[in-house]
DNA sequence: AGAACTGTTCTAGTATTTATAGAACAGTTG
DNA sequence: CAACTGTTCTATAAATACTAGAACAGTTCT
């Protein structure tokens, strides 16, 4: 699993490396089981605070997307699963986005405020 | 048009304000040519401050939604056309992920991610 | 048992972002 | 001219994001 961050980027670092591991769930590269590197290899390879991406786990947590223990690390659980059937759907939206030139925060917004 | 707002709601206030406006573009509700209420107005209504709710405003001019100019207000654009042509697509997925009892900022920062 | 790993909790400080407040300015409309 | 509009400016307070270091408490493997 390798987790991407956008230093440049105004969202902030830990809901970034939150929205990796999403992303990388609903792609299929994390199924239910797999282990998250530790939050210290994270840091450590992002360069930026352990606490920092302690954060983000949490937050996948609260979201019930893994399971977290001391000494045995973060651990997808299986609600990763409906992620990957929602795949092709957001594919298909971005996609048609993208031909209208709607920025990336304008239509998460957007998809959020439906969502309410 | 009616802007709506949660104050319990960790999303900024203009975050939330130029959303309802995007919003309200997706559902047809706000066509091209149509004037938005002024900044003040709003900022009344909505008990915040005239800055906060122009900064959505200038958000929204920046993503090419609106025309500002002194005076004379803020004015949809013909961009907000093809908003209401995602709506359907948006929908569908907000059905699907409600199925899931996915929460609306993971959807969100799905979608955003994807978008990249 | 012991060593090496894991997340958890705590205090602390700095930088950035958000939101507020008030005033003055400069176009547009009636 | 009067009343409206967004624009620009300075200022301040509050919340959030990030970093830093230390200690704690489980798990895993040798």
């Amino acid at each position: 699993m390798l987790i991407r961050v956008d230093p440049s980027s105004e969202t902030p670092i830990f809901a970034q490396v939150a929205a990796s591991v999403r992303a990388d769930a609903a792609a299929g590269r994390l199924r239910s089981g797999d282990r998250l590197p530790s939050a210290r290899e994270v840091a450590a390879s992002l360069g930026v605070n352990l606490h920092t991406v302690l954060r983000a786990y949490q937050l996948l947590r609260d979201e019930g997307l893994v399971d977290m223990r001391r000494g045995r690390g973060a651990v997808a659980t299986d609600a990763v699963e409906p992620l990957a059937r929602l795949h092709h759907d957001i594919e298909a939206l971005v996609a048609r986005a993208r031909t209208l030139a709607l920025s990336p925060d304008a239509l998460a917004a957007l998809v959020k405020e439906t969502y309410r």
